[in-house]
DNA sequence: ATATTACTTAAAGTACACTTTGAGTCAACA
DNA sequence: TGTTGACTCAAAGTGTACTTTAAGTAATAT
């Protein structure tokens, strides 16, 4: 008895990069960096099903929260090495969500910095080059040394 | 008359890098790029001032939110061209800001997910290598598919 | 006085994550 | 049946942001 889901659809490489949102080469580079692994059909050509999605998708999660592409591959060996290795695999992780949340609150000071200035740009255009200030004299006032 | 803040203190640029935190060779990178511009001794050596390590970190914050090198030497010429320029400037920095809160939810979204794997690896080991799952039964149960 | 350290330049090298090229094979359609 | 488009591989190329090297000059410390 086997099971199988209603799905079992077949993807070429082009139809899943679309899927995925990345290209055919794309892929193939994550393919020869170990992070996916297609199955083949009778001529050679690779073809992706469901489940590749959702993995990809994973992925991309990941990648999205920092991992580079060799902590990704390293994340792969210890899963393919089976659960002896969920220690591992969460400690790089917290690491990951540990050194992304600095990078978190970091970006969120640059966002302010960034909105400040932009609301100084704006109160400046409203007062329509009236007191035109130099650099020197905006770098005193706008001072937010840390 | 001559104005002068009290501490005109003058920075070599290994000092001035120690400062902002950046290196000598980033901080040459930087002026060849047009983002610095630091004054020089008489031997022809560079030093900086107090005003250049605001610049410096203002730079910083607003490469820090996603503008690229690129970006941000258009912002210093259109800074360098005057007060027509602001209308420029803000349409750069509300751009950068845009694409920025963009960036902002979805890595929001990368650390749930990332979130998610954590507290499921740490489940799994509270259960202790009790019922191991496979990794397609992990996915259709993980399947948070978008 | 000499040894060490910091500076100067231009140019080449590095790391990361792809992207493109080239040469060839395979599949689908008019 | 031809030709268009998608696939195969390995290898070289690209873009960004630095980093390192090399060859030389200058300043500081013992």
């Amino acid at each position: 008895m086997t099971t199988q889901t209603a799905t079992e659809e077949q993807y070429t490489i082009g139809d899943f990069a679309k899927k995925v949102g990345l290209t055919a080469p794309t892929l193939r580079y994550y393919e020869t960096e170990g992070l996916i692994e297609p199955h083949r059909l009778a001529n050679g050509r690779r073809y992706y099903e469901e489940a590749d999605i959702n993995w990809v998708k994973f992925l991309l999660h990941l990648k999205g929260t920092g991992m580079s592409i060799t902590e990704l591959k390293q994340y792969v060996l210890w899963r393919a090495a089976g659960d002896d290795t969920i220690p591992e695999r969460l400690d790089l992780l917290k690491k990951v969500k540990s050194d992304f949340l600095v990078q978190f609150n970091e970006v969120q000071h640059h966002l302010q910095i960034l909105n400040d200035k932009i609301n100084w740009y704006e109160e400046k255009e409203a007062g329509v080059t009236r007191d035109p200030e130099s650099f020197r004299a905006y770098l005193d006032r706008f001072g937010h040394h840390e």
